[in-house]
RNA sequence: CCGCCCUUAGCUCAGACUGGUAGAGCAGUCGACUGUAGAUCGACUUGCCCCCCGUUCAAAUCGGGGAGGGCGGACCA
């Protein structure tokens, strides 16, 4: 595969790569690496899905893979998980984020697992985090942080930190790329700022779209009808779906159009299978799409109501995470032990 | 170590001075209207009032103690 291939592989329905050029220099030179690090607080949803199947095209273009769960993350910003859960979080995210892998076409065995702790507590990564911290101003930090890291009247220290080992990460895992969702832009900025003056090179950032919720706003952790999760019921995805926000013929802010184009299309694509759209014949019957592109067209001239594309989605989106489901189903002390307080019987 | 302030519905808070076992907005649920959802109307729900002890016929409210959180002082003089 030649470097514009490669390139075309690797940016494909992301939202922004810093800088082209660069990725196109690492292919040049032979095999980079990347890196995504999620920390392991809430459930996993749709939304890590999205961004877990670039991966897929990462290791299809040559890319050296490592996702990093990173659980000291997960309690510095804000205690999100609780410092004795951090184990049991760990353990569930690894196995949603193989499951949700395996489910975009990729094998599991091609990525590096990695846990924050198995190297942040190196000495030598510590030494350096300290010298950071004195080279960086609280501003700067706090900013870099802003769009990840809770926002609360009284912040605690830990999410100062959390911007800085992150940075750090980059360097211990020998990145040449940083990927993940838009919000950690403000993060790498800061790393592609810094780590030069640490003896690493500013790494190229590839950044995937955040998707709208379903109720219209953000997708938001906290609040279960703005988000699809992995493990929800086929009846519960679709019944999200039938509520979720979705005016006709307009695509702002839509989380159903969302879904189906950065999710569902690039599945079917994957398997070589068509959108087919239920539809009464007092509304002009049946309509098939390849092409996420076809659909939208429909959907903005009014074509394709909203009433008939909701049903349909919420199949897709729930076949789609079908195999996840299945593989959290099949091991239900994983989320009881993750997460004691909501699975407690 | 000292002083002051805060803690009430999922969230933001009112109520406390003048005791009578709780309210608003938002959120949520359900209807109406739309061939979806939203918006808009209409209805409804929600509580260890941080904990313990005391005063009282009666405590979210008064007194004492404690916990958690915030702010300031103390060192630099």
């Amino acid at each position: 595969m030649d470097t514009a291939d490669r390139l075309e592989l690797a940016t494909r329905h992301t939202l922004e790569v810093i800088e082209e050029e660069e990725l196109e220099a690492l292919f040049d030179e032979g095999t980079p690496s990347a890196y995504i690090g999620y920390a392991p607080t809430g459930e996993m949803h749709i939304g890590h899905y999205t961004t877990m199947r670039k991966l897929a095209d990462f290791i299809e273009a040559g890319i050296d893979v490592t996702v990093l769960i990173a659980d000291l993350h997960a309690h510095l910003d804000d205690e999100k998980s609780p410092f004795d859960l951090l184990d049991a979080r760990s353990e569930y995210y690894r196995v949603a984020i193989e499951g949700m892998i395996e489910a975009a076409g990729a094998d599991p065995d091609e990525i590096s697992f990695v846990r924050g702790t198995d190297f942040q507590l190196d000495e030598e990564y510590t030494l350096e985090m300290y010298r950071m911290a004195a080279e960086t101003t609280l501003a700067r930090t706090q900013r870099a942080g802003s769009r990840v890291v809770r926002e609360s009247e009284s912040p605690n220290l830990g999410g100062l930190i959390y911007p800085l080992m992150q940075t750090l990460d980059v360097k211990a895992l020998d990145a040449d790329i940083a990927y993940g969702g838009d919000d950690q832009r403000g993060i790498y900025m800061l790393s592609r700022e810094t780590l030069p003056d640490h003896g690493h090179d500013a790494p190229v950032c590839i950044f995937a779209p955040l998707l709208s919720g379903l109720t219209g706003e953000e997708m938001s952790a906290s609040k279960e009808d703005t988000k699809v999760n992995l493990n929800d019921s086929h009846d519960a995805v679709v019944e999200k779906i039938e509520d979720a926000y979705c005016p006709m013929g307009e695509r702002e802010d839509n989380g159903v159009l969302e879904y189906l184009e950065y999710l569902v299309f690039p599945v079917l694509e994957e398997h070589g299978e068509s959108f087919v759209v239920e539809r009464p014949d007092e509304y002009g019957g049946n309509l098939v799409y390849d092409e996420f592109e076809e659909l939208e067209a429909d959907f903005l001239s009014e074509e394709l109501h909203p009433a008939d594309l909701k049903p349909a989605a919420g199949e897709y989106v729930s076949d789609v995470i079908g195999p996840i489901r299945e593989r959290l189903d099949a091991r239900p002390e994983l989320l009881a032990e993750a997460y004691p307080e909501k699975y407690d019987q």
